[in-house]
RNA sequence: GCCCGGGUGGCGGAACUGGCAGACGCGUCGGUCUCAAAAACCGAUGGCCGAAAGGUCGUGCGGGUUCGAUUCCCGCCCCGGGCACCA
């Protein structure tokens, strides 16, 4: 018989270790049974675990567990995403290597996850520093090459001088800083290794329908990110420096043909190398020279701002609007952006907010081309296809809908966003090529590499004679060098023995490439390794994963909504097409929880509001905390620690043990034991129901709530009734159902009940989930709430199956609702089964 | 500026599909036990008026629909997040 005494820090140490020893929780594939794979993000190895792992974690293993007593086969894994810049930062610190540091943080985070009773697999854990695993990464690299998806060029790209490496876009968040370590990036033109995420974009965005179990909010933020703009390219015509047309075109990007009749100037981005081509040695190249330098000079900050003042200035050349055959001047101006559509935009001041202001800043035409249907100008302009007024009294573009004015053969139609006018104006184009629908995408591709040697190598050679050359599959895996010593800021390309090779094409001397790849390459395709961890002779078994995957339930952070969900599913997309899954999209249910918070903020070192889970499993237990933080907040939500919620839960833990042990004890006697028995019974019902129903729904702490309501009720029972009078099985039946209930939320305490107070042999996390009956459940007596004029003035308890005349009637006797009554007419009478009377009463 | 969330007691949070607002927990107050304290147990606990019975107000603010609104509609305010010169 265990102890009357609760003690978690004897009962969860000895569970772990036979759970570890009995490989509990390691799973291989099961036609017999449905699989279910429920995952968290892996995390990264910083040092002690802290609230958020705690509750990410805690949720998942409920959920996996909750899975496993359902019959499903579940596979739980976990692994670290080992790879990263503070292993180097902690190297600089402390001396220590990178290697050194992240395997000891990650025993130390392994032990902390056994402490948590955490239900993974460790059969199929996964550290992504291992050779055996990055391999893969480098092979995946090869793969995209041959299929064209890798792309060595030079463009613009974000900086981080303080992690002293390139940064992806999505790695540039909030007012342009890094994502890590929130410095202030900055734009240099380098050449980098880019994955083509961008030949993904439309089906990207397309699946994102395919994703009904996501959070709407997620899904928003990936549509944005991706942002699609319908539109049409159209060519205009370079004039030479005497305004006489050439055949140089320049194509600009356009989601507004309609306006193409208001283009009154053009303009180019100040890095866009016509402009230094054009202006050189002309009059206009000083005042062209200070834009671009300007421009050149305004950080990420003062650029996204909005605020910037626009700047530009003449080039001194005309080109010609494809549509009428005006001739517009050519402007460089600091708000046109290279990186998107061709890095030239025709500017429609009355239809464009940003054209506007710069064509009063710099006493431009803004000749109205859309005019909205009740505009005053529209009574003038109606009908008028030629250039009839240029100028408009507005303060402010308008691009909303309206009707065409000033605009040739198209006067008269529909304008605005994919409008008639639009798809006119474009198929006109089109037909005498100088034009054609277009589709632009903000997203740009991928940037992988990384100026860090604690990183994944990319497989490339550099070949003064071929150029570059992948490293041959069977050389993988390209093994990153122990000995380089970052505490001298060292990184690859100071290691000649790395860097030194010879051509595998022509065997002559050439450099192997020194960046690596950005971690996030590592963390896209983790959840596919799981399947086949052990993996030696490929990247996975497919009839493993397809076993296994998608993955059932992902759960993680909301900051991961584009970063890591976006390169997974680009990732599946592209394995797909290599025949290696046989699935679109990898997570079918998403996920995302909220922040631990402590007084109002994120816990941090710096602010010292930190609560270390460690110190609050000594001194609760690890079966308290995981069912405080659930039952704190549902998951989704932030939520706000509290020590004295923790105490809380550890008193209700505390209380099951006790009844848990009273009842086995001493159990009532009687054998059957009347209507509060059954009552008992009803609610016992009804809480199953009710603990399982909140379960689906993550609502753990409702679910917790509920499971407290039937303790309380059966301790009442026990209280009140004499042990003479009492169903002793009624009460048995309540204990057993709080043990299996409770055994996802605390893990240890079940079994220790199951085992030692029950007397069972065989786990608890081997059980079928306990049954319930919803017509057991129903209440026999329903109370009635009797409302006159809206506001309650009696109650009466009735049978749950009483007709509504039997209600009303009853209702209609209560003596306060009847003297209300008869000071009026009643009008009106409501009744809604099991709830309540509603009487209206006019006089 | 645009797009998402969210505003409920002293606190964390409940409330199915429009049906008794505040489940459950914390805290607080009172009590039992104790020489005393802790623990445990019992009871009270949205505000205001009242000795009580009871009344009345109350889910960010202002309107509306309805017998009935935390829930639906319109207009605002505040907080959090995302995007932001994307043509």
């Amino acid at each position: 018989m265990a102890e009357k005494h609760y003690d978690p820090h004897a009962i969860e140490p000895k569970w772990q270790a036979v759970w570890e020893r009995d490989r509990l929780y390691s799973v291989v594939e099961d036609d017999e049974r449905p699989k279910k794979y429920v995952l968290e993000m892996f995390p990264y190895p910083s040092g002690d675990i802290h609230m958020g792992h705690v509750r990410n974690y805690s949720i998942g293993d409920v959920v996996a567990r909750y899975y496993t007593m359902r019959g499903y086969n579940v596979l739980h894994p976990i692994g670290w995403d080992a790879f990263g810049l503070p292993a180097e930062n902690a190297a600089i610190k402390s001396g220590t290597h990178p290697a050194e540091w992240t395997y000891a943080n990650i025993d130390k985070q392994a032990a902390s996850f056994k402490r948590m009773g955490f239900s993974y697999d460790w059969d199929r854990i996964v550290k992504t520093c291992d050779p055996e695993y990055y391999r893969w990464g480098q092979w995946i690299f090869l793969k995209f090459w041959e299929r064209g998806l890798v792309e060595r060029k030079s463009s613009p790209v974000n900086w981080c001088p303080s992690c002293k490496t390139v940064l992806a876009n999505e790695q540039v968040i909030g007012d342009g800083v890094c994502w890590r370590c929130k410095s202030v990036v900055e734009k240099r033109e380098l050449e980098q290794w880019f994955f083509k995420i961008t030949a993904y974009a439309q089906e990207l965005l397309d699946d994102l329908q395919k994703l009904p179990g996501w959070p709407e909010r997620v899904k928003t933020m990936q549509a944005n990110w991706i942002g699609r703009s319908e539109g049409a390219e159209v060519d205009f015509t370079l004039c030479d420096a005497d305004g006489t047309p050439t055949d140089r075109r320049i194509t600009v990007f356009t989601t507004r043909p309609d306006t193409l009749f208001g283009c009154t100037f053009f303009l180019l981005a100040p890095e866009h190398p016509l402009v230094d081509e054009l202006v050189a040695g002309t009059e206009f190249e000083p005042a062209v020279r200070s834009v671009v330098e300007a421009a050149a000079r305004e950080s990420a900050i003062e650029r996204q701002s909005g605020e910037a003042r626009k700047i530009g200035a003449f080039i001194g050349r005309y080109v010609v609007n494809p549509v009428n055959g005006e001739k517009v001047p050519v402007w460089v101006a600091n708000y046109v952006l290279m990186e998107y559509g061709t890095g030239a935009v025709m500017a429609v001041p009355c239809g464009d907010q940003r054209d506007f202001e710069f064509a009063r800043q710099y006493g431009l035409p803004i000749p109205p081309v859309v005019v909205a249907d009740d505009d005053a100008l529209l009574d003038k302009l109606r009908g008028e296809g030629g250039r009839l007024i240029d100028d408009v009294p507005w303060d402010a573009a308008y691009d909303g809908p309206g009707v065409m004015v000033q605009s040739g053969e198209f006067t008269g139609m529909r304008g605005g966003k994919g409008s008639e006018g639009s798809k006119a104006v474009t198929a006109w184009l089109e037909e005498r090529g100088l034009g054609r629908p277009a589709v632009n995408f903000r997203l740009r591709d991928w940037l992988i590499s990384r100026q860090r040697y604690w990183g994944n190598p990319i497989p490339a050679i550099h070949c003064d004679r071929c150029g570059l050359v992948p490293v041959p599959e069977e050389e993988l895996p390209v093994v990153l060098p122990m000995d380089v010593d970052i505490t001298k800021g060292e990184t690859l390309a100071d290691h000649p023995e790395f860097y030194r090779v010879t051509c595998p094409r022509c065997g002559g001397a050439a450099r192997r490439e020194t960046d690596t790849m950005d971690t996030f390459t590592c963390s896209s395709w983790y959840y596919l390794r799981y399947c086949d961890a052990r993996n030696d002779e490929e990247i996975f078994d497919k009839e493993k994963a397809a076993y296994w995957m998608p993955v059932d339930q992902y759960i993680g952070g909301i900051e991961h909504a584009i970063l890591h969900l976006l390169y997974s599913r680009f990732f599946t997309k592209v394995f797909r097409d290599m025949g290696l899954v046989g699935f679109d999209e990898p997570f079918t249910n998403l996920l995302t929880q909220g922040m631990v918070k402590k007084d109002g903020e994120t816990m941090s070192k710096s602010k010292g509001n930190v609560v270390a889970p460690e110190e609050m499993i000594a001194r609760f237990g690890a079966d308290a905390l995981r069912a405080y933080i659930l039952f704190m907040a549902p998951p989704d939500k932030d939520l706000e620690w509290s020590q004295e919620g923790l105490e809380g839960i550890y008193r209700f833990l505390n209380r099951v043990w006790r009844y848990v042990c009273d009842v086995y004890e001493q159990p009532g006697s009687a054998a059957s034991g009347g209507s509060r028995a059954d009552a008992l019974e009803r609610q016992r019902h009804r809480v199953i129901g009710k603990v399982t129903e909140d379960v689906e729904r993550f609502q753990f702490n409702t679910a917790l709530a509920a499971m407290m309501e039937l303790l309380n009720a059966a301790s009442e029972y026990r209280r009140d009734v004499p042990a003479e009078e009492r169903d002793g099985e009624a009460e048995k039946r309540v204990a057993r159902t709080l043990v299996l209930l409770l055994a996802p939320y605390a893990p240890h305490m079940a079994e220790e009940l199951w085992h030692e107070v029950l007397g069972e042999s065989e786990s608890v996390h081997r059980q079928p989930w306990p049954e319930w009956d919803p017509e057991l459940a129903r209440a026999r007596e329903v109370e009635y709430a009797v409302q006159v004029n809206g506001k309650v003035r009696g109650r009466v308890t009735l049978p749950a199956d009483a007709s509504a005349e039997q209600v009303e009637a009853a209702a209609r006797e209560l003596p306060k609702v009847a003297e209300l009554l008869d000071r009026g007419e009643v009008v009106k009478v409501v009744v809604v089964p099991g709830k309540l009377v509603s009487f209206v009463v006019r006089g």
